[in-house]
DNA sequence: TTGAAAGCGCTACCAG
DNA sequence: CTGGTAGCGCTTTCAA
């Protein structure tokens, strides 16, 4: 198996206490000594084992902050949250703990409350945030940084901050993937509406631009005719798309870049234009599932929410624990296309 | 945080040795004792600590086994393989050590001898491997298990045996996915051809069979005209594509229901029939990547690969370890359909 | 049938 | 600057 500490203390004629402070920095050793050390350690691939350092750490254990929109309003964070305790329950034994605040949809200023809370009650070691893209939001995350307090993104990211990744789809490469999608469902040609949720939302912007890039490079004959906000509501979504469906029947083709996908559903079903229109949307609710199966809606277009919630709080232990930083500062989910027999 | 053998062994006035043998049933003690202390930890929901756990069982090194078809011959499995490798990554500090066999594809002869050599030689204590679907696979796993070896499938399942569980695709349901996305594609109306893999094996079976039912259930102007064996050989794909497809010019859709995929498409593309004969297939390789950027293909549907190797090691460590099984015999792996913007 | 003690790998603390 | 020791939670072994 692996080399300990204690065969590396043996090998250098020194105790184990002297290794630990070399291989770790923390001072306090003779720099000719620490060097022969970080040789041994080195040479026999030295990795220390997580159970041992799991069973110190848990004397004094570390916290990791959440902030999300909380589950009750979107149904979507249901399976995120659900990753969040997927990653507890495999890391509490790691002396981790975890706290979750849910915040009101994507509201600002009750995001930067409750980092603050985050931080001076509840003390802890990192965090992980939904995080809305607002200037103050980075200041924080990048002041938390250099309070040595690590920090990941995940759903939806922050635009200059010092955070150490992000976790979600590639937006832009999502918004393609519905624009392909379309080309295809459509035969290349129709006219299209597009009902969008917030622009100030990262995520909802580049979804709308991925997909219009798409169809100005590949599809001449495919024309957007509107583009809405609906503000990941459903009423307001029911009201604009009826309206609009309502007036001007040659639309062929709905594209929803975020929530609201029910009432957006529910004024083509009471126009009759079920199934007529084809219909693109994201994510993987119960209530769109059941638009899959009645051919509502074609396609949904999903972004694996648990990893979403489990892998922040996988990358933020692996800091705290083995001081290993990932790779990449995007940690992308998969983009992942569903019809009524593959949800 | 939880509650630990010392804090019980405490309250039922006795020595964390004994809350030790009664907790895990290893018997000499006294049965009023043994429900004292069974009761206290029933009560503060005592979880026992997997470091803790992890310290002991290294000394004493547990072994699974994985068997699976060479990466060398299809790319597929260098991905399966890539899962393997973090899983002995993430387990190896918990004293488990993976030990890898790889076979000529789903050679039957060369499976069951590894399977002996894993068993009488290496001595595991847990098995996964992508099981030939025969009875004598069946029988061994049946023993091992007997034997208190633990024994989970993937990529492709075994009839009848007494394995744990099964990770991969539900593949009848993969193959009803292709037919209703072959549906959409083709406007519901068509004639297709099918090339196959190799129908002893059941996930190539369930993808026909799959995509078949949809087709007669939904799409009654849909017509398959012909159905092919390939054996996953790019050669007998290439030539048995290029023969039909030019002699039959009604043909409009293909769909290829496991490996041959580079040869069935280069053969379209020398009958000059690249993008127009839509074409729907499995797995994400280089090749396909390829393929689907230059329009040959239209979709692919893919199962997870790396999850594939993963997921049965950690499911097998869980048991090693913790003693704890999975919910369902049946761990599916997502279904995701890829088009050229989402790969 | 039970208890006491050692030891897995690591870190923290204290004494020198 | 260094060594020794204790202790995290668990299992194992030996002695009683």
């Amino acid at each position: 198996m692996g080399v300990t500490i204690k065969q590396i203390a043996e090998i250098a004629g020194v105790s184990r206490g002297t290794v630990d402070r070399a291989l770790n920095n923390r001072g306090n050793v003779n720099s000719e000594v620490e060097k022969r050390i970080k040789a041994i350690a080195d040479k026999l691939g030295y990795r220390p084992n997580k159970a041992g350092k799991a069973l110190v750490t848990r004397r004094n254990p570390m916290k990791i902050g959440v902030i999300m929109p909380s589950p009750k309003r979107t149904d979507y964070f249901e399976k995120v949250n659900l990753g969040v305790q997927l990653a507890h329950d495999e890391f509490k034994d790691f002396g981790i703990e975890v706290i979750v605040k849910f915040t009101k949809g994507f509201d600002l200023e009750n995001q930067l409350k409750l980092i603050d809370e985050l931080y001076s009650e509840h003390k802890i070691n990192a965090m992980s945030l939904a995080a809305v893209n607002d200037t103050q939001v980075a200041e924080k995350i990048t002041y938390l940084t250099e309070q040595n307090i690590p920090v990941v993104t995940f759903n939806t990211d922050v635009d200059d901050s010092k955070r150490v990744c992000f976790v979600g789809n590639d937006y832009i490469k999502a918004g393609r993937t519905a624009g392909e999608l379309m080309g295809v469902l459509i035969g290349g040609e129709g006219k299209i509406a597009i009902v969008g949720g917030v622009y100030s939302a990262k995520s909802h912007k580049h979804r709308v631009k991925g997909f219009l890039d798409v169809i100005q490079e590949f599809y001449p004959k495919m024309q957007v005719m509107n583009i809405a906000e609906a503000f990941d509501d459903d009423i307001i979504s029911y009201t604009y798309t009826k309206e609009l469906f309502a007036k001007d029947t040659s639309l062929t083709a709905l594209y929803l870049a975020s929530a609201g996908v029910y009432g957006a559903c529910r004024a083509l079903k009471e126009l009759n234009l079920q199934g007529k229109v084809k219909v693109i949307c994201f994510d993987d609710t119960p209530g769109i599932e059941e638009l899959l199966l009645d051919r509502t809606i074609a396609f949904t277009i999903c972004q694996e929410p648990i990893k979403q919630g489990y892998e922040p709080i996988k990358i933020l232990a692996d800091i705290l624990l083995n001081d290993t930083y990932p790779q990449s500062e995007y940690n992308y989910t998969q983009i992942i296309i569903k019809n009524r027999e593959s949800i």
